[in-house]
RNA sequence: GCGCCAGUAGCUCAGUCGGAUAGAGCGUCGGUCUACGAAACCGAAGGUCACAGGUUCGAAUCCUGUCUGGCGCGCCA
């Protein structure tokens, strides 16, 4: 069973009490720990934002509310003290008890503790990556990978029924070129004087395409690709494909990444469904001949000029292929679509939206959030990438380099509406320099305290006082939920790593300063259910980013 | 020229339904291991939140304008 904050329950009953006093029917009460902890464990400004509809002053509706809160339903037992400050904040001190009901209800909610919060939960295929299958995944690829699959992880976790998608451009000129490409490669491993065309494909990896692809076919088309025969190239293009496919879902699966479909453009074409699509929009009006070629009126939904769909040599363009792709997706019964895009196709997002609302649909069913740029930084210097100069740093490479950890902590940390630069000489340390390890080591640390002191003393009830670290700590944690919610409305993976920082930093400070083991029951038993609660909140969190848990290091 | 994203500590970045003295990691300086893991902790230095106006009890946060940087603006994909 999904649980909720420890602190949910008691801003309901302040707000509850709140509107009794003021007089309105609503109050939205935020209750969250205040800036300075010396104003106590939590605060709230509720009786700010009623002063208005109550036509009162701020400062006489909090007097009121805090001879009323230490007696209130669900409060009673857990106001130590309530006070009233600055302009008409309400201070609040919460009672030893409260800390351990509440360190108790989180250790024991394991995995379940901030799970399901979607409201409402939905129907969500989210499509990302998605990378010519000509060449393998770089490292812009790798950040969106790691945002679309954390993001996914984070809709599943709060209750949304998530599909992953691929979208495999595997049709048109640039898959001409890649066929043209593997089979120049073949002929060379055959003897041949056979060339890359000039503006084929370059890259090394091709060679170990057509590797594999000779282990397949052995010598049969020696006599076939020089010259190459359009029957050669249709299957060195086709089986090429696939083998660079299956090389990028592994290196993907490596990253921890996995995808529920591969959807085909050639597929869109050979079924009729690009002819379709562009009869439909000619049919509604959407699309209209001009000059020979065939335009879709995307400025009808907000774009900045209109597009061409068929080409006036009769070729359809790539964006025929997406009509007829998101016509697809937004039929299949989602209630909603998520396209993860970099940055350089931002001004795609008008298109895609023209094609969701000329379908009949609602096109803010359609989200695409973009991924800005990472570039890498090594020695302090920018790591000069060319595509063509052959020194692009591949995900895999990434993996290799720096681990996959921490290239997914890394690549998750900073919001995705942000160009960072990743500094791989950090990235790459094992030691202390090193953000991954730090939460990592938090939750190892834990996992060995654990392991020597199995069980609290049973029915220790609260202890007489708390240390500062244990009330930081249980606020961080009571905190969590919130957390993944955000995480989850503004499809902000980042939140969950900008969290888990916080975490474990409190975590840190609390084992400086408090010990566990050897303490007397009821201290015990608060610290012990802290350890746990600190432990699986870690857990689930690194999970839901992609990264490992370890119980050593 | 138009559009999208950004401009916060020496560096990389959090902070975005407006809240009290703007934070973290790294880097710098100084401390802490004879009790649960020092990959850690504690302390210090370090900021005109790009700039200028506006909205209000209150602005890094909202509005307007300016400047700077990245990306985009094809009958390419």
């Amino acid at each position: 069973m999904p649980t909720e904050s420890p602190i949910t329950p008691l801003a309901r009953a302040l707000a509850r009490e709140a509107s009794a006093v003021a007089g309105t029917p609503d109050a939205a009460a935020a209750l969250e720990p205040p800036a300075n902890a010396e104003f106590g464990d939590l605060a709230t400004n509720v009786a700010m934002t009623l002063a208005k509809a109550a036509k009162r002053n701020p400062r006489e509706i909090a007097d009121d509310l805090v001879t009323r809160l230490p007696d209130a339903d669900g409060l009673a037992g857990y106001i130590a003290s309530a006070e009233v400050a600055g302009p008409g904040f309400i201070n609040l001190t919460l009672s030893p008890r409260w800390f351990a009901d509440a360190a108790r209800a989180i250790a024991e909610a394991g995995d379940d503790y901030g799970r399901g919060q979607a409201d409402p939960p939905e129907r969500i295929l989210i499509e990302f990556v998605s990378a010519n299958p000509t060449g393998p995944p770089h490292v812009g690829h790798a950040r969106q990978a790691a945002y679309g699959d954390s993001l996914a992880r984070i809709l599943d976790y709060s209750g949304h029924a998530v599909t992953r998608e691929f979208y495999v451009n595997d049709w048109g000129r640039q898959m001409e070129l890649f066929g043209a490409s593997v089979a120049a490669r073949y002929g060379q491993l055959l003897g041949l004087a056979t060339e890359v065309p000039e503006d084929g494909y370059q890259g090394d990896y091709v060679r170990g395409i057509a590797e594999r692809l000779r282990e397949e076919v052995g010598d049969d088309y020696a006599d076939r690709v020089d010259p190459p025969d359009a029957e050669a190239l249709a299957v060195f293009a086709l089986r090429g494909k696939d083998l660079m496919l299956a090389e990028m879902t592994a290196v993907l699966a490596r990253f921890r990444v996995r995808f529920d479909d591969f959807f085909s453009e050639t597929t869109l074409h050979e079924g009729g469904m690009v002819a379709r699509g562009l009869e439909a929009l000619i049919a509604s009006g959407d699309a209209y001949e001009h000059e020979g070629a065939l335009w879709f009126r995307t400025t009808d939904y907000g774009d900045e000029k209109d597009r061409v769909l068929r080409r006036s040599d009769g070729s359809t363009t790539y964006l025929a292929a997406d009509v007829a792709y998101h016509l697809d997706k937004a039929g299949r019964g989602d209630a909603r679509l998520l396209d993860v895009l970099g940055a350089d196709h931002h001004g795609y997002i008008a298109r895609l939206r023209a094609v969701i609302a000329a379908g009949g649909h609602d096109p803010d069913m359609l989200e695409v959030p973009i991924v800005q740029l990472v570039s890498l930084v090594e020695g302090g210097e920018a790591k000069k990438m060319s595509k063509r100069a052959g020194t692009l740093v591949t995900l895999s490479d990434l993996i290799d380099d720096i681990g996959v950890d921490a290239a997914r902590f890394f690549l998750v940390q900073r919001s995705h509406e942000t160009a960072f630069d990743l500094d791989l000489d950090v990235a790459r340390a094992e030691g202390n320099e090193n953000p991954v390890y730090y939460v990592q080591y938090a939750h190892a640390r834990i996992a060995g305290i654990l392991a020597q002191q199995p069980g609290a003393p049973a029915d220790a009830g609260p202890p007489d006082a708390l240390d500062p670290a244990e009330r930081a700590l249980l606020l961080t944690l009571a905190g969590w939920p919130e957390a993944v919610h955000e995480a989850e409305r503004r499809r902000s993976p980042h939140r969950v790593a900008a969290y888990l920082m916080d975490l474990a930093r409190d975590f840190h400070a609390f084992y400086h300063r408090c010990r566990v083991v050897g303490e007397a029951p009821a201290v015990m038993a608060l610290r012990l259910d802290l350890l746990r609660a600190t432990r699986q909140v870690i857990a689930t969190g690194l999970g839901l980013v992609g990264v490992e848990a370890p119980d050593r290091m």
